[in-house]
DNA sequence: CAATAATCGAGACGGTACGTCACGTCTTCTT
DNA sequence: AAGAAGACGTGACGTACCGTCTCGATTATTG
């Protein structure tokens, strides 16, 4: 979780919550903020976040937001990872396919509604400011990727699925129709794609048979 | 191929020498803008792109632009399709797999240079202006598809490849993880995920044996 | 008179207007703005002299005015010009006494006024703003003062009145007074104010009689 | 002297022994607080005066300021008489006459260092917030003008000097070309323009002779 | 050849949002 | 209770582009 707000206890060993002195940051401020500027990313997408609008419709001072974020992309983030919050945990299965297969379903489902939505626009406007892409990247993506990684490493390790693949290369290829279709917006995120893409690829990362070697 | 302009001159050999009076439009400027674009679009990314700007390294009035692209979307798409060009053909292999894998390597390498980068920001403004996502998927990426797309299903119905899922979703499956690395960014777009992409999903498509069923 | 705005005429020997290519400056625009500044002066004073309402009630983009005057003093500044317009003029008397003692009296009266208001609030604004105090002399006092000064010149030749004191000096003791009171305020601008400095030191400029030496 | 602040303890040796609890007022704020106005208006006029500065330079809270003055006004006005302090003693000369032009000379010279610098600088301001004109008038102007009235009052009853000319007016005559040069920076107040304002003046404001009433 | 008409460059226009600065008020802990 | 620290809402600043609008100049077709 990124906190673009100075500690607030800065955890000298103890509960000691030692403030600095001057007035304290006013927590109703920073949650109108990040809450206009969800509201505005759902109904306008991220270029047409306006800080001016957001300050206004949070009753806040501009200099208040800037004071706090650098600029509308750490706000973004901040935004959306608030709204990611504890929404995706990941629902262990019976095996590490089910186990995948009941993940993604979940992801395909949200990416359907307004979290696609927030989501596609924060990944867009990080084609131009990297630092959006990143973040989504390490604190949406790849936190999200780590159980599944380690869950294929581990079959990896015990044979079940082959090891000539790295494992992130395997999650590509399973997770990235689904972006490829919020995306591209070209055909809709539906289980049936979840389906094929088990269809298609399950077999083909089991240990791999003798015969597949014609290339 | 997208013409914001009037079409002045279709010039069919002699068919309408039905010429409007006044002065004809000029190519050069036209060509000015275009690369003027392509050339911010390459450096600085669809929302630094500034007509302002434009206009002034093509040496061309501002009213020149807005008189034949009515915003920046429309001129980053021309600017866009004319940097593709002819680039992309689809040469032909061996067989439905090879052809595909040649193309997709192909791809892969344009990914990996300006063209992805060009294409990354049209494709991530695109998220806040669907015209420009509908125009990328309508005069790039379902034009190249298009022959992929009757291969495939030619081989559907010779039996050679499972006839359970429909062509695009396969075409999905194997070019989206090319894509996700585009517009995420994590990891290279090399020919070592295509040859994966192979390895996971091309035994995946192949007629589907009784025996894969147990899910 | 000052000029910001570019000379439209560059005077190319004859008449040719000659005017530079683009839209020319609306002269509508213009007029709006010296008129709300004034406005604003007249109420407000100059440091609340606010940029924003001025083109705000003018009907004008702020950048508008910000295209044709550097700084709110160069605004104020012409607004005044504007304002002094001809109305100062030189009145002919009987003699050089009686000449500078009607305009002194016509001084006094438009003083006491909104002219007086507007005068002060620049003057003021001068002091920490010397462009302000250097234009109020160079295109109010000096060139009103030019007459008087050829005049008292003349007769300190001709020998009416002593030539020890720089013409200059002799003027500055006259019209002080009405400065004085018109910037701190604690006394009226009357006409005998005038007359009572004509009573003092008319007779003190006169050719000095030789008693006056004991100093 | 002005007292924004409340007068905690007068300290008139033992009268009020009446403290209210609390911390008392910091007199080394109080002080540093104006010493850093005095020098803020010496280098960058009233207007530049900027009270978030002035705290800091100070190593005071913004709010210690507010608590102790109302505005800006308040805080320069105190600053300035501050500074006045008890420089300005009114020599006593020969007479009348030769005690008002060694006061005038002698005021002269502070015009044209660092003092004329602050007070043209309140004065300017003063004329977009009175309070500041009138403190200059009621704290600095009319006390030291006392005396001299006083002197010219008496001198009118004795009859050296005319009467028919109200005290104050000809105080005005005689300061005016001071404040003029100060304010319109125009020319030296030196000590010439001191005794050219006595060479003309002087003798006017003797007893009148009858001859000089042609006007 | 002149008249007409559409384009061109230049650049001013009314706007909108930017990010900064200082205002005067407030809330906290410390002295 | 006063102090410093510093966050708060407010509002103006000067800048940058937006998309529209005149201009004079240029270049074609039409009469």
């Amino acid at each position: 979780m990124v906190h673009w707000f100075r500690m607030a206890h800065k955890s000298t060993a103890l509960a000691e919550p030692r403030r600095s002195p001057g007035r304290p940051r006013s927590g109703e401020a920073r949650q109108a903020i990040l809450e206009s500027t969800l509201a505005c990313l759902k109904e306008r997408g991220f270029d047409e976040l306006c800080i001016e609008r957001i300050a206004a419709e949070a009753g806040v001072g501009k200099a208040t937001v800037y004071r706090w974020w650098p600029n509308k992309a750490a706000l973004a983030i901040e935004a959306f990872l608030m709204f990611v919050g504890q929404e995706l945990h990941f629902p262990a299965g019976d095996s590490v396919r089910e186990t995948m297969r009941a993940q993604m379903k979940r992801l395909a489902r949200l990416l359907r509604g307004e979290f696609g939505t927030v989501l596609a626009a924060i990944v867009g406007a990080g084609q131009s400011q990297p630092e959006l892409r990143d973040a989504i990247w390490k604190n949406f993506i790849e936190p999200k990727r780590r159980e599944a990684r380690v869950l294929i490493q581990q079959a990896q390790e015990s044979g079940e699925i082959r090891s000539d693949i790295p494992a992130d290369t395997i999650l590509d290829i399973f997770y990235a129709p689904l972006y490829f279709r919020l995306l591209i917006g070209h055909a809709r995120i539906d289980s049936a794609l979840v389906d094929a893409v088990f269809e298609v690829a399950a077999s083909g990362i089991e240990k791999a048979p003798a015969l597949r070697e014609s290339r």
